[in-house]
DNA sequence: CTGTCGTACTTCATCTGTCGTAGTATTGTG
DNA sequence: CACAATACTACGACAGATGAAGTACGACAG
């Protein structure tokens, strides 16, 4: 169990990673990020799906709507060249975080 | 230059770190900061000291007045047994959070 | 055929932490 | 004496996470 606030800064990092493979929708992404971290994170839903608003807003991801077959409403989304171009800035910040973050962290 | 909100998560651990060997105050410890990341994070000032009166009220630190010699007027920050467990708590979740976010970035 | 669970969201109000702006007061330096 | 550096304090704004609650559909058990 991490706290949010540590990894307040990786959600939409987190989200992008997720679509990197292709469209998906909240409800699986969300589902996704539990699994792949092992249980170790998981993402409430009101904060993944304002990082959705917040991550279309600055034009990272677009969305369409799939009304399906059956009457399930599910907003798919995927990633833009921006979007894309953004998480591998994140990628390469992380890095830097990480090693300023290590110099004032005391390995027991 | 890291983003704030990336390293939001341990803006407390990083001065609960820099009391470790002994006591100190807003302005040293700031620059201390500055000078151990070799400048990539600067701790604004405001976030400085809001942070201050955060430690405090948890308990994790405490602050003594010197009103030193030449009138200079200083507030001395010390830290805790519970602000020293809480410091190896977070320092456990680091290493968590470590691995959890790795799991979503593409080595370039 | 009814209740409950899982899916797939949305809305709203609140809280925490950061940050910008600004101000105060003292000490050291050219 | 002006100005930078030191050492804070106060205040208001804002972003992002969260809790609580609600909507709506399908599947499945009893």
């Amino acid at each position: 169990m991490i706290s949010s606030d540590v990894i307040r800064g990786y959600n939409d990092t987190i989200i992008l990673y997720m679509l990197l493979d292709g469209e998906s929708y909240g409800y699986e992404i969300s589902k996704n990020i539990r699994r792949l971290s092992e249980d170790k994170y998981v993402m409430k839903e009101t904060t993944l799906y304002s990082a959705f608003a917040r991550l279309e807003k600055n034009g990272y991801i677009s969305s369409l709507h799939k009304d399906g077959e059956t009457g399930k409403r599910r907003t798919y989304y995927r990633i833009t060249p921006d979007g894309l171009a953004y998480y591998r800035d994140k990628c390469r910040e992380w890095q830097i975080t990480q090693e300023v973050v290590d110099k004032f962290i005391k390995e027991a």
